[in-house]
RNA sequence: GGGCGAUUAGCUCAGCGGCAGAGCACGGCCCUUACAAGGCCGGGGUCGCAGGUUCAAACCCUGCAUCGCCCA
């Protein structure tokens, strides 16, 4: 690589913008100065406050973080300069199989609950074999998996200069969260809102937990469509069914058709029964319109469970519970009534105890052996398709339907409530409500909140042991309210002691924990002090803001709702702010398995954190953009652009002694530019009040670089430069000011950094930009404003010929200088630019005529 | 299968009834006393397709196509 030339002298002697220097400089002030600190006005509707999303701890925040989290501080700061009370806080998600499955990773363990507690217990990350470790040594690794990756994000979220108040700082698992979370379940229960109840649920084989509908996701998934060989009972006949999970054979309990399916229909009676291949049960054969007839054979087995329409005619024709998958996902044993019990038994002990995969494969082998009448259950080699297959979002193994006890917040009754709901907030974009809306009309399960899991908030409850050791769920035993935060494991319920725990008569704690949306769906309800400080929840709750992105609207925003339904019939905010996605450059996901994602970090080393600001900035509301890096960039030259211009105004003011103030305002050129930049404001001002912050980054970056840095400046130039002082250069000096002082300010939100670097080296200014106010129009009521700017456009169409002819000149390696320019133009459009002849003949450096052409005529520019 | 969104310059995206825009990229010129991490100038588009409404359509309506997302 060839040797770099040094810099020349002139070019080292260049004062530049050092961004890193003064970001770390600046964030160092505002932390030390407590600029952020929240601040309530006792009228409520002069609070801005953000239900901030508590981030979830599971190792690192991504670019879509960073983006969606600088849309809420670009709100947040420009807010505080209106004048409003910020309240800004910020939480982490902490609790949830994410934190569990990162921490099992990191320090390769796995939880035993039985195990007991070592208290000397030192894990390190890695180690060679998997360690199985007490319940409550692995609740405090991931409390300290937690806490790390905590600093990580708040050293983050700083750098990027979020405007938090780190006091309100929470934590889904302190005790404020847990209490809080323990007494919404207390009033849920209280209304009636929640019950527990053994039955069909989502399960989750890998972790062993039961999960919500809101957690699952339909993956396409490669299978093998068997069709299968069911002989009538008692007489000669057969029906064929096609099905994915033939090792579900031995929890068919029942065969069903479409009632109006002529192939089946005379086979829908009471006595008809078919027998199922291999385990030889007999089984009823129902009709229902759920049946599709045209797929597969038109007729289905019924299993425990296949699915939920398995589980609907379960209900419906009132059958027997067969589980044949257990709760780690292998094969139970066989507890069905056979015709055939030896011979069934005998199939069965080639899957039980096998995987779900396994056992698959192998009745798939069974299947081809000749049956009793000699023919084989399967008819043909299985066909290969791909179907939807429920998976849990965080797992990898497909989900089962398990008959178990678990806790559910009443929902299905609520539909029409929550789309209610629904429709009084205000969401931007507004076509995300139908998101919402979607979402709440197609649930169909009610919201399971109890997790077989360790690292989470426990329920505050405890069960009666009956005199057999049997626990008696349906008379929970719940926690007195002074008491929370309880743990059921560790402290005795109210009355009771200790001593009786697990014995009979005695009781036991529930050991589930809540689902993690359970607490975070209350983060309206921690952040505004609901129930531990009233007055304050008065004030700011609803919420004005909930910024997310859409992903999770289903989850985040749908319980958040449902819990501000339930315990205050009230709605948690008045807007939903939504934030697109970042894709990769092919518009593509990112995701740490396509090895397709970039680290924050990194770019705001590269780029300075007012750089990728600016990029994120530059995106609109709920839409999906493909990440350029090059934006980022460009943020790099608006910095360096307001550094140059703010250095040029600051110079100019400086060297003169002229008075100022808006008041000296007075030539057309310079009220002119005035005028633009209220307008500009104005433009600011309504982009904000639609969170179209997008638009009002634009405006006030149309105004700088256009009218103020490359028309303006250079305009006034002669007049700064004039060696006598005189009213026309206090004019120019005044608007330089002026426009200046409120430019960096409608920057101020987006480049927080720059602008507080360039605020705070302006002559006369004091204190924070981020402190100071929002630019408003009585800054400038001295200044008498024209009604029009058409003098400013036909003015710029003059420059612009005038430069053309320049560069054109330039281009031939001409370099005389203008010696006289004559300017045609129609009467009318004359008298509007006359006033700015003198400017315009200082920026052309030379004579100029303006000379009348009949009216509608074009502008015509002859220089000479 | 249902719903939502997108389709505009080579790329990333604005515009959403009134002369097709920005940044980047590209070509030319310029170290002109704020700014070469810059400035000035320029080339470049049947606004996905087909109908319709309108004096006027990238924009409104209908249908279609492609891509993406959400939900089954």
């Amino acid at each position: 690589m060839a040797d770099t030339p040094p810099p020349s002298p002139q070019a080292q002697e260049k004062e530049r913008y050092d961004a890193a220097r003064a970001e770390k400089a600046w964030r160092a002030n505002w932390a030390a100065s407590g600029l952020y600190a929240a601040r309530i006005l006792p009228e409520r509707s002069a609070n801005f406050s953000v239900d901030t999303p508590p981030p979830t701890v599971s190792g690192s925040l991504h670019l879509g973080h960073v983006f969606s989290y600088t849309h809420q501080d670009i709100l947040v700061r420009q807010r505080r300069m209106a004048g409003l009370g910020i309240f800004y806080p910020m939480g982490w998600d902490d609790n949830g199989l994410p934190t569990e499955r990162r921490v099992q990773n990191i320090f390769n363990v796995r939880c035993d609950p039985n195990l007991p507690y070592e208290p000397a217990l030192s894990i390190e990350p890695g180690g060679a074999k998997i360690r199985v470790i007490s319940r409550r040594n692995f609740i405090e690794l991931c409390g300290r998996a937690t806490r790390e990756d905590e600093k990580v994000y708040k050293a983050l979220w700083e750098r990027l200069g979020l405007s938090v108040d780190w006091r309100l700082e929470y934590a889904t698992i302190d005790e404020r969260c847990r209490r809080a979370a323990q007494e919404s379940f207390l009033d849920l229960y209280a209304k009636g809102h929640v019950y527990s109840i053994e039955s069909p649920n989502l399960w989750d084989v890998t972790f062993r937990t039961a999960v919500a509908q809101a957690e699952v996701e339909d993956r396409p998934t490669p299978g093998l469509f068997h069709t299968l060989r069911f002989r009538l009972v008692g007489k000669p006949g057969q029906l064929l069914i096609a099905t994915t999970r033939p090792e579900l054979l031995g929890a068919c309990i029942a065969v069903v058709v479409h009632p109006d399916d002529n192939r089946y229909r005379h086979l829908v009676t009471e006595k008809t029964k078919v027998s199922t291949p291999l385990y030889r049960v007999a089984v009823p054969i129902y009709s229902s319109d759920k049946v599709d007839p045209e797929k597969g054979t038109g007729a289905v087995m019924v299993c425990t469970f296949g699915d939920f329409t398995d589980v609907a005619w379960w209900r419906e024709f009132k059958l027997p519970l067969r589980q044949i998958v257990d709760r780690t996902g292998r094969i139970a044993p066989f507890s069905g009534q056979s015709r055939d019990l030896a011979h069934a038994r005998e199939c069965h002990q080639f899957i039980e105890g096998k995987s779900i995969t396994e056992a698959r494969k192998l009745i798939g082998e069974l299947l081809k052996q000749p049956e009793e009448d000699g023919q084989a259950p399967l008819v043909k080699p299985p066909e290969p398709i791909t179907h939807p297959v429920k998976y849990y979002e965080k797992g990898d193994k497909p989900l089962e339907i398990l008959t178990t006890r678990q806790w559910f917040v009443r929902i299905l009754d609520k539909k029409e409530q929550l789309l209610a709901q629904g429709r009084k907030i205000q969401w931007h974009p507004d076509f995300m409500r139908k998101r919402y809306e979607n979402w709440v009309e197609g649930l169909n399960l009610d919201w399971c909140i109890s997790r077989q899991r360790f690292f989470g908030v426990p329920f505050p409850v405890w069960y009666p042991l009956d005199g057999d050791g049997r626990l008696q769920y349906e008379r929970p035993i719940l926690a007195a309210l002074p008491s929370l935060p309880v743990d059921p494991l560790s402290s005795a319920p109210p009355g009771r002691d200790e001593a009786q725990r697990g014995k009979p008569g005695g009781f036991a704690g529930e050991p589930d924990v809540f689902d993690t949306w359970f607490t975070s769906s209350l983060t309206p309800q921690i952040a505004t002090g609901w129930r531990t400080d009233p007055a304050h929840h008065k004030k700011l709750f609803p919420m004005e803001i909930r910024p997310q992105s859409h992903e999770i609207i289903r989850t985040w925003a749908f319980y958040t709702i449902v819990k501000a339904l339930l315990h205050d019939d009230d709605i948690p905010w008045k807007n939903v702010v939504v934030s697109g996605w970042i894709l990769d450059p092919d518009r593509k996901k990112m995701s740490k398995s396509k090895g397709n994602v970039v680290t924050p970090m990194d770019l705001l080393d590269k780029h300075s954190a007012d750089g990728v600001r600016y990029w994120a900035a530059r995106a609109r509301l709920g839409t999906d953009t493909a990440f350029d890096e090059k934006i980022m960039a460009n943020g790099g030259r608006l910095t360096t652009k307001l550094f140059n211009a703010a250095r040029f105004v600051r110079d100019r003011l400086k060297e003169s002694t002229e008075p100022r103030g808006a008041g000296r305002i007075t030539t057309l050129q310079d009220r002119l530019v005035v005028a633009r930049l209220a307008r500009t404001v104005e433009r600011s001002d309504r982009a904000f009040a639609a969170f179209e912050y997008a638009d009002a980054l634009e405006a006030a970056e149309e105004f700088f670089w256009q009218d103020f840095c490359d028309n303006y400046i250079e305009i006034v130039k002669h007049r700064l430069y004039a060696d006598t002082p005189a009213a026309t250069r206090a004019s120019a000096l005044a608007t330089l000011e002026l426009a200046l002082s409120v430019q960096l300010r409608l920057f101020a939100p987006f480049v927080p950094f720059v602008t507080e670097e360039l605020w705070r080296t302006t002559p006369k200014k004091t204190g924070s930009i981020h402190a100071a106010p929002w630019p408003i129009p009585s800054e400038w009521k001295e200044v008498n404003l024209p009604a029009s700017t058409e003098p400013f456009d036909l003015e710029i169409a003059i420059l612009g010929k005038l430069r053309r002819e320049k560069t054109e000149r330039a281009q031939r390696g001409v370099k005389d200088p203008f010696r006289n320019i004559v300017v045609r133009l129609d009467a009318d459009r004359r008298a509007k630019v006359l006033p700015l002849a003198a400017d315009l003949a200082g920026f052309a450096g030379c004579p100029m005529e303006f000379t009348e052409l009949p009216a509608g005529s074009e502008l015509a520019v002859e220089i000479s």
